[in-house]
DNA sequence: CTGAAAGCGCTTACAG
DNA sequence: CTGAAAGCGCTTACAG
C-alpha cells in the first residue's frame, strides 16, 4: 500500500544511468531529433529503464507533447445500445478493431441527457481534447461545439456524411446516392417504369442522399416520391400504374414496416404483384428483400484510419480525402422481378 | 485553422478578471480549500471564465491533481465481441450506464494479441494509469502487472470473483456457490437423490464456485461430479440410478452441448426421462431450461460504483466491502420434475 | 483576503 | 555528444 510514487520516472532512470533526465527522454522517444549520442550511453539508459520497469506516464506525455495515442469516441447517446441489433454496434466493432491495430486506446465520451443536456454536451465535447483526436457519431451536429473544435485545429472525424458547417467536417460515410441509384437501376432493368419511392419525413443527410440516388436513376420516368405521413394505399398506387416500390431504411424502419403491413393487408406478394426494394437492409431476418448493405464495420475502421492521418498531419482537415464515402454492398434478394402483366387486383 | 492554443487557459481568465492564475484555479475548483475570498472577486472570475468559454484541460488537471473523472476498462480481448450474443455485452452496458450516471468518462484499453502479447499487455496495463482507476475483465489475472498496480495503490476492480494474489484484488462477482446450491436444492426437493454434475475441465473461479455449490447442496447424497473429457453415456448413468443431471455453463457451453446431444441421441425427454438443470443460462433461446441468470449488467454497474468509492478513498482497497458477490436470479424452467418411476430405457 | 512559487512527468529547443 | 532550462496547464501549500 505504498503511494503512487512507486512508478519509476525518467529522473529515476537518469540517476541509475548517470545521465540527465532530458537525455533519458531523448533515448526513450527513439531519438527522433537525431541527436548524436554514444551508443553506450543509449544502451545504459535502455538497460536502466528495463531494470526499473519504466513505463512513460501517458498524462505527462500528453501534456508536454501533443500525442498520447488515444482516440476519443463521442456518441450523443449511450455508446452501448441496449438493443443489440442496433445498427450502431458494427461501427463500434470496426472502430475498436482498427484502433487496436494502430495501437490507439479509445476514450468513450457520453453526452449525458437530462435537463442541462445542451451545456453538458458542450462540456463533454470539449473534454474530448484529452485525446489526440475524436470520432463523432450521431444524427445531429452541435454546430457551435464542433465548430469550436474545428477552429482550434483539433482532429475530428464524423461517422456518416456531414455537409454541415460549410462542409468543413471530415467524415467517413456510406455512398447512399450511388447505392440507391443502383438498386433503382435494377428495377428499371426489369422493365419497371412507374416506380414509387416511400421515404420518412426526416431530412438527415442519409435520407436526402437516398432520395437523390432515386431521382438520378429515375430521371425522365414517371417515378414519384411519397413522404410517409400516415397509412399508404398500395391498391391505389397500382391503379396509377405503379409496378415497384422502393422504401427508405432508417433506424426506425417506419417506411419498411408501413409497406410490409400494407402488403399483408392487401394480400400482395413480391414480386408477383409488386416489386419491392429497400434502400438498406430491412430489420430482422428478412434477407430475401432486395436492397444493399451499409458497410458499418468498414466505416468504423476507415474513420479511425482517417482520424489518425489527420492527427499525424499526413492529411489536412480541409483535404478532399478527408471526406470519404464508402460503397455499399448490393443485396440481390428475391423481391424484385419483371413487371407484372396482369391487371391490378 | 488556428492552433490548439485557441483554448482559453486559466491564465487568460486571470488576465481578464485581473487576478492571479492561482486565484482562478481556486475559484473554478469550487474553493474546496475554503480560502476566504471577496464574493465580487469570485463572481468576476466566474464571469470571465464564462465569457471566454473556458473548459479545464483534463490532462493538466490529472497531472497536477489526481483526478480526471475517467475510468479505465481493460479487457484482455476485444472489447466489442463480434458475437453479439456474447455474455460480455450486458456488462459493458452496465458499466457505461453507471459511469455516465456518475459523470465519469470511460477509457477502453485493449490488450492486443500477437507474438509479444505478454509485454504488450504489461505495457497496456500500465497505461491504465491515465485514468483515476480501472476495471478489469478476463479469465486470467496477469499477476505481475496487476500486483504492481495494487502495490502502487492504484484503484482497480475486477469483474468476476478473483481469489488470486492472496485475495488482494477488489472485485464484483456473481454468487455462483449459492445460486448453484439453490438449483440443486430444487432437484432434491423434487425427490432426486442421485444427481450427476457435469463440468468442464477448467479451473477458473466461476467453475470451482459452481462445483462448490453443487457439493454443498448434495452433501451426504450419492451425487458425483463428472469432468467432461469426451462423450457422455446417459444410458449408463441412468442405469447407475442417476435421475438428474446438472451442467456447468461457460462461454463455450461445451458441457451443455454435450448433454443436449446425448439427450437427442438417446431420444430422451426432460423431465420425463431425466431432469436437467444448467448452472447459468444455456446458449440460444432455450428459455425452458431450469437454471439461473447471472446479473451481468448489475455487475457492471456495481463494479463502477465500487471503483469510484475506491478512488475517492471512501473505501480502502483491503476493505471486505471491496469484495462483492451479487445474487443470481433463479430461472424456473420446465426441465426439472419429479423422479421418473419407470425403469431406464 | 490574494499573489508568487513549486511541482506533477514529460518534450523540446538551446547552450555548451 | 550531453546537460540545463523552459514550458505544457493545472493544483496546492505557503507567504504576505
Amino acid at each position: 500500500m505504498t503511494t503512487r510514487r512507486a512508478m519509476p520516472r525518467q529522473a529515476d532512470i537518469a540517476r541509475e544511468a548517470g545521465v540527465s533526465q532530458a537525455t533519458v527522454s531523448v533515448v526513450l522517444s527513439g531519438n527522433r531529433a537525431r541527436v548524436r549520442m554514444a551508443e553506450t550511453t543509449r544502451l545504459r539508459v535502455l538497460e536502466a529503464a528495463e531494470k526499473l520497469g519504466y513505463v512513460p506516464d501517458p498524462v505527462a506525455t500528453r501534456l508536454a507533447s501533443s500525442r498520447n495515442h488515444m482516440l476519443g469516441l463521442y456518441t450523443f447517446k449511450t455508446t452501448f445500445p441496449t438493443d443489440v441489433a442496433d445498427s450502431y454496434y458494427p461501427i463500434l466493432v470496426g472502430v475498436e478493431e482498427e484502433a487496436a491495430a494502430l495501437g490507439q486506446d479509445l476514450i468513450l465520451f457520453t453526452g449525458r441527457g437530462g435537463a442541462d443536456r445542451r451545456d453538458h454536451d458542450a462540456a463533454a465535447i470539449r473534454r474530448t481534447r484529452v485525446a489526440d483526436g475524436c470520432l463523432f457519431f450521431g444524427r445531429h451536429v452541435p454546430d457551435e461545439a464542433i465548430g469550436g473544435l474545428l477552429d482550434s485545429g483539433f482532429p475530428l472525424v464524423y461517422i456518416g456524411r456531414r455537409p454541415e458547417l460549410d462542409n468543413r467536417i471530415p467524415f467517413v460515410g456510406a455512398d447512399y446516392v450511388r447505392a440507391s441509384a443502383k438498386v433503382v437501376e435494377q428495377l428499371i432493368h426489369h422493365g419497371h417504369r412507374n416506380i414509387r419511392y416511400l421515404r420518412e419525413p426526416d431530412d438527415a443527410p442519409s435520407s436526402t442522399d437516398r432520395e437523390r440516388g432515386f431521382r438520378q436513376a429515375t430521371a425522365g420516368l414517371p417515378a414519384t416520391v411519397h413522404r410517409l405521413d400516415g397509412g399508404i394505399d398500395l391498391d391505389a398506387w397500382r391503379k396509377e400504374g405503379v409496378t415497384a416500390v422502393v422504401v427508405e431504411e432508417t433506424d426506425t424502419s417506419t417506411a419498411y414496416t408501413a409497406v410490409t403491413n400494407a402488403l399483408e393487408a392487401g394480400n400482395l406478394t413480391c414480386p408477383r404483384d409488386l416489386s419491392l426494394a429497400v434502400l438498406g437492409r430491412p430489420p430482422g431476418q428478412a434477407e430475401h428483400v432486395t436492397g444493399f448493405a451499409v458497410p458499418r464495420r468498414e466505416m468504423g475502421r476507415q474513420a479511425v484510419r482517417l482520424l489518425v492521418r489527420l492527427i499525424t498531419r499526413e492529411l489536412g482537415q480541409d483535404s478532399p480525402a478527408a471526406r470519404q464515402l464508402l460503397p455499399c454492398e448490393p443485396v440481390a434478394g428475391t423481391t424484385v422481378g419483371p413487371v407484372n402483366q396482369g391487371s391490378p387486383a
